[in-house]
DNA sequence: CTGTTAGCGCCTTCAG
DNA sequence: CTGAAGGCGCTAACAG
């Protein structure tokens, strides 16, 4: 056997047309049962495994997929219970619409140029924070729908966003509610040049990325208001997906006079407790840690954290609906909520 | 503008022939520099974002593409690290290849048989536990091929096994070496039928999942070896993804003259580790610990847990190069390998 | 180098 | 309810 079994081959062995064939398969109601049987039966006989989507993709023009732009290493991609809640929400609305998901991972920009042009899929989410623009560009290239969560893709493009700003006021404020004054701060990248460690006051300034920009501003916010100067709060700088315990680590040794901690995500802000309860400082009552976004793991934590609560599961419901209804390009911010927990309580010297 | 620009727009308006402009983008080298410059311009003119996939694929036949099927909610798969470890190995290579990742995930029966039908790919991966055996069903009729990953797919199909029996043998005999004769298990799903708890003797001779039977087998082995009727040994039946703290939990209120587990999985032995830990024993002196994967966890765990090591990451890569590279169907089996750390010591009582 | 041509496998009018 | 025919967008083989 050489050549495929395609559906002319089924038609023509059963006697009837293709168009009879095809709707056989596609349409049951359409044809006499006793016609659909016959081709059922010789489908089998000749192996035919029924139609071959690729034909009906080229008809039929849409692909009812949507594709997850994923850089750098799947692992650090899944490792964050961040974006697993997300994927969570994507994959429940494809599952509903019967959509597939694929995963365009690539590990250089080459690659990742050539899996975005080539992709068969209905629209693109792009939702990693490193080499964002430049991926947004490509997305914008390839003419699909796109949404970029988590980051700024322009009026003309799809996005969702947070309120980043307000939020991290909030956070912030929380901890000078509670009496604390030196407040450090473990943030996410600001820009694209894999900087880690201390940040300055010009560097903060220059930030690139949409989100850790935006946080920053709203601390800087609530720390106005309070009278502290930002550029005397200690800053250090990390990857989510890795390096988050070393960073802990090295802003509470250059900063030991630290009570309270704010911490751009709950990835970052558990990593500081576990790093402050290794070193044998008690969470909440020796260093308060505020996190960001809520993750399952926030809630499980011991001592339980407190963060910022955003809807992950819902960003991810959304982006994917953006895409498979098609909907025109609209900016979407979504709200944030303070979910106060163990992990804060006044500093110690104030009791 | 109403219908998208195609390559032959793009050739007409460059005055050059469809083959031409197709050559102009896929293989620029056989195309004059200058020529293939109008065309370029042409296309960034009229919009043309480059050829469409979908007619490449119906021309190719391949569709450069692996799908792993993926049940239940994709949360639960990549909640498991054991999970997240091979889905890197596997998109290593497929990276590599310039291939694409989908997930075939579905919620029930019925999405999953039309996913696996429709799914646009060269082959599938099938290794999830639970409806194994349907699901391969499933990919067969496809007439794709399909890895079997950790389930028995027959002779005419590939699969990549381990030493599952041998593995947990050592396993076993590692800690009656140490001394342990109140050895408890913990295990994995039996069978399909959502069961979780004490395992009856009946029970676990009826196993149906290959590498639950196997371990079990292996475990018996040893014991039986030693003189230990495993038919009295405590046996606790739980999900890996879920509940595993849960039976952990009642394995130790059952069994407290236990002095340790052998859990067929690192994610159990870490759920029993903490579940111990938790009620105040000490980890190995109360109780030892052993688990089986050697995921990166384990490692990290306090105490480290020691386990059966097996090559994740190169199952991984193994199961995406059998699709990619299209190999003839053939049964693989892994080597595994006992790494002992600081979860097992000789019981206390013995010192 | 460039142009021509013939499908890839399917679905969906449209006419019977 | 069934059959015939056109074309989805592209590429590879072959002929200039």
């Amino acid at each position: 056997m050489n050549r495929p079994i395609r559906l002319a081959d089924v038609a023509t062995a059963a006697g009837v047309s293709q168009g009879t064939a095809s709707n056989a398969f596609n349409r049951p109601e359409l044809v006499r049962a006793e016609i659909r049987e016959r081709v059922l039966k010789e489908a089998a006989r000749l192996g035919y495994s029924g139609p071959d989507p690729r034909g009906r993709l080229l008809r039929a023009g849409k692909v009812n997929a949507i594709g997850v732009v994923v850089m750098g290493r799947l692992t650090y991609f899944f490792n964050d219970p961040f974006n697993r809640e997300f994927m969570e929400g994507l994959s429940e609305v494809c599952d509903e619409a019967g959509a597939g998901v694929s995963l365009i991972s690539a590990a250089d920009q080459k690659a990742a140029a050539w899996s975005i042009e080539t992709a068969v899929v209905d629209g693109f989410i792009v939702q990693c924070i490193e080499d964002g623009d430049r991926l947004i560009e490509l997305a914008k290239r390839r003419k699909l729908p796109f949404v970029a969560v988590d980051l700024d893709a322009g009026p003309d493009a799809s996005s969702i966003r947070l309120e980043d700003r307000k939020g991290a006021r909030e956070a912030a404020e929380h901890l000078i509610g509670l009496g604390h004054r030196n407040i450090a701060i473990l943030t996410l990248e600001l820009r694209d040049d894999g900087h880690t460690g201390p940040v300055t006051p010009e560097r903060r300034q220059s930030a690139h990325y949409g989100v850790t920009r935006d946080r920053l501003l709203g601390y800087e916010d609530a720390f106005r208001a309070a009278g502290i100067d930002i550029d005397k709060v200690p800053i250090f700088e990390s990857f989510n997906d890795r390096s988050a315990e070393e960073q802990a680590a090295r802003l509470l040794d250059a900063a030991p006079q630290t009570t309270a901690v704010l911490a751009l995500s709950d990835v970052l802000g558990l990593a500081t407790i576990k790093e402050a309860t290794g070193r044998g400082l008690s969470v909440p009552h020796d260093l308060s840690v505020v996190g960001f976004d809520d993750v399952p793991e926030a809630a499980r934590a011991v001592p339980p954290l407190t963060t910022m609560a955003q809807p992950v599961i819902e960003k991810g419901r959304l982006a994917a609906r953006m895409i498979l209804e098609r909907r025109a390009p609209q900016q979407i911010v979504l709200p944030v909520k303070l979910v106060i927990r163990g992990s804060t309580a006044p500093p110690r010297g104030r009791r």
